[in-house]
DNA sequence: CCGATCTTGGAAAGCGCATTCAGAAAGCGG
DNA sequence: CCGCTTTCTGAATGCGCTTTCCAAGATCGG
């Protein structure tokens, strides 16, 4: 708790007062001059806009929410806010939002711990106008439950809710199709001539990760595939690493590697670099999302790409959308990249 | 604008008021017990809780604000969110933010464009608690004083304000030594035996630039090299490649680039790829930063370790710190971290 | 057992703004 | 030139909370 009304004193910002006094009008008058509530004589507006501005001055957006109700904030909820993949999303958001006049507030919603509910609550408890959802939902029935309950709570007392990737509320929702992704990242693989394949899959408990893992036994199962390992891990560098040791200790026949994010797949590169495996010549490697670094990496990433910019902007557009009607959802294609790791399996 | 109180009904939101009455004491107790203003009885103070958490209530901010002053959400500047250089600082930030209960807005700076202003002047609309400028200074005296006298009224207003990078401005910083994290980098290839040195540098209206290039200058002035080439360019991975591309095309003698960030560096890599010269064989090359993806670029590049996360939190904590004192500086250390894209020259 | 000290309650004043409502100014036809 | 309608305006109210002020009750030492 920050105890700093105790050093209370009249902060120098103008009001709206001030502003009407300077323009010669009622404080009513220069409210709605300058929110645009009601209709106010153009000559008046100009000079209210002149004093407003003469004074530069700004609204009180604690006073407009306690006034009218929720705010100009969008809120938006990330695993991690250093995630190339998330915060491509964030670009996105606050590139729209800024264009809109809202501001950003971002909260860390853990992947795992029971915790993700203290960055929506506290968005919540902030009022903001509107809530981005870009972490994934949870398949665990219990927590869902319990995170939906908040998310429902919000938007039942007037917020816009906006999911990015997946459904589980029955909100706007931005989806990359994560089953059909992952499918052509497999599908690739398999034209290729890859027959035993591992998985480097995230943690089961995300919607993300089922979905894609579904996409790949799609394509599995339609294609003559040998061997199909899976290994998770954590959706992370490290966890890609770790996904990746245990399968090529487990099974050293594998010629290719799916990691369910280009996350992980940097971190299956990194191990493969060190054991001296050459990618693509003894093993291919692909991922899912097409994050900027990807085709930086060594070797450059095969990988499938989701536009998370243009999500993160379209999620904003939907969230600032004025309220009411259906919801409204937004499927966003996807597109193999094919770079330099992947290729036919050794012979 | 958001006309949005015309949809308004009361939200059925639970109010200190509710609280009160459920504990069965005055607003003023509950205030009190609820915000530590005053002494209240561990008792009562339990009670108080209690009823707070059946009811799920949290404090209104805005209220609060009104009431009080400023509030517990922190403005975070960046240029680019999605740069990993930012994205880092910004998860150091939001963490340690976390922690202590406030929230994280954040907001984009223009590098280049005049409208730098308006993402200082939408968190200081937001009277926000506390503001980090991550985002380096200008060098542009004009720019500067303009973006200053608005950070300096803010400060004025009790605001805590903490910039990372730079000391434009009399507040607390949070300061990398760009000097010498660039000359670490240049003697790196001085000793190694490159006299011909290539520069990518970002604009010189950043401070961040002007101080990494002095750090270079002093390496190059200290040993005998003979040949030293600038090429000016945005701070981005596009602005790296046409830096190289010029540089390699007015100076075919370099054995060495030297790049001012990480992002550019790798802008360097992927024109130098390309090309099919060989990095570090015939080229060597090295960045700044040290952001997490350097480990995997094609290949591992060579760079100037600077603790972004740490950083990111070290700001937050001065940020949340009670105002009042002397401003602090606090300087981060850096470290050299060889990988595989600097060699001795071609012979 | 009484006066001094501490704790709590009640009431009320704002914080800055949107909004309602009646009333004033302006515009119009007759 | 009058009475009416159409704009616009100005004063007042409340949003939820912190804080101050004073009185009333509880606690305690002497």
């Amino acid at each position: 708790m920050a105890h700093r009304w105790q050093e209370r004193e009249r902060s120098g910002a103008p009001r709206l007062t001030d502003v009407a006094v300077l323009a010669g009008v009622s404080i009513a008058t220069a409210s709605r001059a300058l929110s645009g509530g009601g209709v106010v004589s153009p000559g008046l507006t100009r000079r209210v806009l002149e004093a407003a501005d003469e004074l530069s001055y700004t609204v009180n957006p604690h006073a407009r929410s306690l006034a009218g109700g929720l705010t100009s904030v969008l809120g938006l909820m990330v695993y991690e806010i250093d995630d190339p993949y998330f915060a491509e999303i964030a670009g996105g958001v606050i590139q729209v939002a800024g264009e809109h006049g809202w501001s950003v507030q971002v909260s860390h919603q853990d992947r795992e711990a029971a915790s993700d509910l203290a960055g929506v609550r506290m968005l919540r408890g902030q009022r903001v106008g509107a809530l981005i959802i870009a972490g994934s939902g949870y398949r665990d029935p219990a927590k869902n439950a319990t995170v939906n309950a908040e998310l429902e709570a919000y938007a039942a007392s007037g917020g816009r809710l906006v999911a990015i990737g997946h459904r589980d509320i029955g909100c706007d929702a931005v989806l990359p199709d994560n089953v059909g992704a992952a499918r052509v990242a497999a599908e690739h693989l398999i034209a290729l001539g890859h027959r035993r394949i591992g998985v480097i899959s995230g943690p089961d408990t995300l919607t993300t990760v089922v979905d894609r893992g579904r996409g790949i036994d799609r394509a599995a199962r339609a294609a003559d595939v040998e061997e199909i390992v899976w290994a998770h891990a954590a959706f992370t560098r490290d966890g890609g690493r770790a996904a990746t040791v245990r399968l090529l200790d487990s099974h050293p026949g594998l010629t290719a590697i799916i990691a369910l994010n280009d996350t992980m797949a940097t971190g299956a590169l990194s191990v493969l670099r060190e054991r001296g495996i050459p990618v693509p010549q003894a093993v291919s490697v692909t991922g899912i999302d097409d994050v900027q670094v990807a085709q930086d990496l060594a070797p450059a990433l095969t990988t499938v790409r989701l536009p998370m910019a243009s999500m993160g902007r379209q999620a904003a557009r939907l969230a600032l959308r004025p309220a009411g009607g259906e919801p409204t959802v937004r499927e966003v294609g996807h597109e193999l990249v094919v770079r330099a790791s992947t290729a036919p399996p050794p012979a």
